[in-house]
DNA sequence: AACGCACGTGAATCATATA
DNA sequence: CTATATGATTCACGTGCGT
């Protein structure tokens, strides 16, 4: 083997300050094992800024690198990052790209066209999304994630069997529940407010880079930020690449992934679930075929009488609302617990919903 | 009003069997209030997996030129029938489409290039997934629904005090667990196997149908299936019409919605919004004898004072105008709503004076 | 020390009727 | 069409302060 003075070096676990496009394309081909890709999701906000109900206004992503003349160029922009990644990619690598409804289904789409071959989406639930503060839509309480591999071909990265076993023996789900990086994660500038608009979670970003790398790998971020998959791969005995741009980012990953500790052996698995999430919507149980819309349920002593709705609200006389609303109105209470107050009958008995709430827990106690 | 010969009638409640955009194209303008779209998922799994905008079969070839053919065909049938049901819509119409990764990406980004505006992008986490047989890759758990408006123009229905109020009074996600449509919901043909092979569960549809239509509106499904969006249209009271190309669903289909008992009227009334409720200004609180001119009023911290006039407007040292602005005004705030800012004394206990006005309002009921 | 409550905040495509 | 006035609207956490 001689000299091959024409093949760059590669830069490990080094964090380069510039232009993604242009540092992808000075380093040397095939040459990472997995890329994590959290790149600008080309949010198209109105001018007018969104108010909190108390009048607060909402922090928005209006950062210059988020702007976009029009699909076009973001489309553009999509295919010249991608394919460059795809050059550096090894041929058993895979790539994991992150977005919502404003760009995924771009990237997802660019991807295809490219030649990746997409092996997962993967729903990032949010434990704690920002609500939807006028009532117009549901709230948006998941980004969605893609997982594709460089072609069709077979053979990639995949422990299938630890992420069972961190699972609780059941296979890992397409769906995540994770809390935001909010508190101490949240890398805050001088002045106390947040330092990067969008930092990501490490708990995230782990649980990639577990399921489709080994350690040692080349994990490679063309987005880099504050340099959460550097802090997550150090941490999980992975090197890393990092590009980004903006040089207060670049300082602050640095130092931020210069005082993470290696694990010894990884750990970090299950992520924090924080909470069991066992709560049921009373519509479920409409939904389930428990309770049938139309029918009635009344108070234990039947003195209250509700008609159940179709969308799981209930109506007594003109009034309508939740279990819990409606529950306080007839019996004019301030608040009521609709759960133990509502009875339906069954077989000439009065039965509580609530039973029929822990028959929905029962089957979904190991979903959840 | 003369005779319009031009304008095709509107088919309600009858399953049309036929070819999707040649049915669309024979439905009149603007003449649908929602959409319900279970496409063709194109699953690159072997040949007959996919179909030419014509309906003829492509011929499943690994070339790379043929595999973007191939997303390209899929691509051009796409914008057809968006573009088709996009004229069928009205103004303040909108559309859900399920998919999952393999076609999800491309009916996404159509709906973008084609003017449609996304309002969510929803994930059904399904309850029983099939688990993934091989261990290669996540088990693939969710679909994915885009709900989008037919441009970003303002208007559209979407009851959320409705969604909310069966949801035990928080915010409906855009993240929905629901189980699969198998047992008794499942269609079987003669032979006891599933009549359709992609059936969904009619609880998804009615949440869709529920969440963003009114009773009497108009439900179209330009891909019905076995009718399960018909099925739920009828049992919520909604209008439907169905496209179907192959016979067997169609007759499925008509049997199935013939036995569907539609829910009585009295669970369909829709709920009254707040911002539907007649205007009541704030002079007539004092016209009704409620508020008297020349009182205080103050916040419920009683940290700001505000004297009525007795022209409906109040005052604040120098300052004088509506509710609203007098609220702002002293807060310091952009905005203020009066009605639940201000209050009034009465016996001893500070009252909103929304109270006072959800009195007015009761009586205009009565009266009415 | 333990607990409770007030306050801040997160990738947001977030209003409408009337003049 | 634009401009104006009305007035509707939040969930889960983390932090910090006061009791």
């Amino acid at each position: 083997m001689g000299l091959v003075p024409s093949v760059p070096r590669l830069p490990l676990d080094e964090v380069i300050h510039g232009d993604c496009i242009a540092a992808l394309d000075a380093l040397p081909p095939s040459s990472v094992d997995l890329v994590f890709a959290d790149p600008p999701y080309n949010l198209q906000l109105g001018p007018a800024s969104l108010l909190r109900p108390d009048q607060s206004a909402v922090d928005a992503v209006d950062d210059d690198w988020d702007q976009f003349a029009s699909f076009e160029a973001y489309d553009a922009f999509t295919r010249q990052w991608l394919q460059a990644c795809r050059r550096v990619m090894k041929p058993n690598a895979t790539l994991w790209v992150i977005g919502s409804y404003h760009n995924i289904f771009r990237v997802g789409s660019a991807l295809q066209d490219l030649g990746f071959w997409i092996l997962n989406d993967i729903v990032w639930r949010k434990a704690n999304p920002m609500p939807n503060f006028r009532g117009k839509r549901f709230t948006n309480a998941h980004e969605t994630l893609i997982w594709a591999s460089r072609s069709a071909q077979k053979g990639y990265t995949f422990h299938y069997e630890a992420l069972k076993g961190g699972n609780d023996d059941l296979q890992m789900r397409s769906d995540w529940f994770l809390p935001l990086c909010t508190g101490e994660e949240r890398l805050k500038g001088a002045d106390g407010r947040k330092l990067h608009p969008t930092q990501k979670p490490e708990a995230l970003v782990a649980r990639t880079i577990l399921s489709a790398s080994n350690p040692g790998d080349v994990v490679l971020d063309p987005f880099f930020g504050t340099g959460t998959t550097g802090a997550a791969a150090k941490r999980l005995g992975r090197r890393f690449i990092g590009i980004e741009r903006e040089p207060a980012y670049v300082q602050a990953a640095r130092e931020r992934i210069a005082a993470v500790e290696p694990l010894s052996t990884a750990a970090l698995l299950t992520a924090p679930t924080k909470r069991a999430e066992p709560r049921v919507p009373f519509l479920s149980l409409l939904e389930a075929g428990l309770i049938r819309a139309g029918s009635q349920l009344t108070d234990e002593r039947r003195r209250f009488k509700a008609l159940v709705r179709p969308d799981g609200t209930i109506s007594a006389g003109p009034a309508c609302g939740s279990i819990h609303k409606i529950g306080a109105l007839v019996q004019g209470l301030p608040a009521c617990n609709g759960w133990t107050f509502w009875h339906a009958e069954r077989g000439g008995r009065l039965v509580p919903i609530d039973a029929f709430r822990a028959e929905i827990r029962a089957g979904l106690g190991s979903a959840a």
